[in-house]
DNA sequence: AATTTTTACTTGCAATATGCAAATAAAAAC
DNA sequence: GTTTTTATTTGCATATTGCAAGTAAAAATT
């Protein structure tokens, strides 16, 4: 268990994880990760209010309403007043804001490509693979885990 | 590449690097998440430089120095001039740091055990051995790769 | 029906992190 | 003996984070 932990240090430190910052120009968008995550999860639920989005993402909501807040500035998602409660903000992309979220996609796609060129298709589908067990491993692990709602692994 | 780019952002998620301060009583010790990542490859390198360490880990160099100068004032590391050059600063852990990287390490053992509980040995070691791949992977690209150093992997 | 409680979300801080530009100080190059 | 690099440290100015407290609307209680 103890190469794993390195395994996941070295990973989350490799990704550029440390440094905020690590894209400001690579993207071409002014998007913080925050904002950028939260794209991400409006597109890949195909809206939500802000509670599901932020729970979601395991970010504090606090942190979340002034992100989308900013991503709203930037005219990026929409926020609209649920009809059936009027206390629930509704979270959708605008068009701009699925150009963002593609254009980060093809950002790194082409940055995947690089790393992944010198991989055998096998070895890439392993590895994929393996993610994948990780991620489901990691939820299953925080449904029934401790107290924590989505975030079950200590980042540090 | 498509789901390689959606494994690894659920990944980041999962693993609450979105919220700084997942961890303020997890590890019981106020580091943050810079500060447990020094530590830790303070003692992988078995010492190091400034510049070294920042290096490797891909963090700025000004934000480094302050968060190392935090990790000294707590007691956590050593920071002694090398006699070879009065300009390097050498790093070391204090016996202090090196409880407390132990520490958390065995907080994350607890938490992956949890976590790969229920995977059978063979996928457990499959996931290990991927993660060992992707990170060769990403290194090998950040050595020829464009202007970047250390982080090849857009992080949003 | 009026009041209390809960829920969804938004602000007011206060603490902290980040990185660029500029400063210091010590080697190296000229 | 200058001038140039190199290693590290500060001065901002900006941004992020989360807790506590506030609004507003629905749900529950009496």
């Amino acid at each position: 268990m103890e190469s794993m932990r390195e395994q996941l240090q070295i990973f989350t430190r490799r990704f550029g994880l440390l440094n905020e910052s690590c894209c400001d120009e690579c993207c071409g968008e002014q998007v913080s990760m925050a904002q950028s995550h939260i794209l991400f999860e409006v597109r890949r639920l195909g809206g939500g209010s802000m509670q599901q989005v932020a729970e979601a993402l395991g970010i504090d909501i606090t942190t979340f309403s002034r992100q989308a807040k900013g991503l709203d500035a930037k005219g990026l998602i929409t926020r609209t007043v649920s009809p059936d409660d009027r206390r629930v903000t509704l979270l959708g992309l605008t068009e701009a804001g699925r150009r963002v979220v593609e254009k980060i996609d093809r950002y790194m796609a082409a940055r995947l490509e690089k790393i992944f060129g010198a991989m055998s298709r096998f070895e890439r589908e392993t590895v994929v693979r393996s993610l994948g067990l990780l991620n489901d491993a990691v939820a299953a692990a925080g449904g029934q885990g401790a107290q924590g709602g989505g975030t079950v692994v200590c980042c540090k």
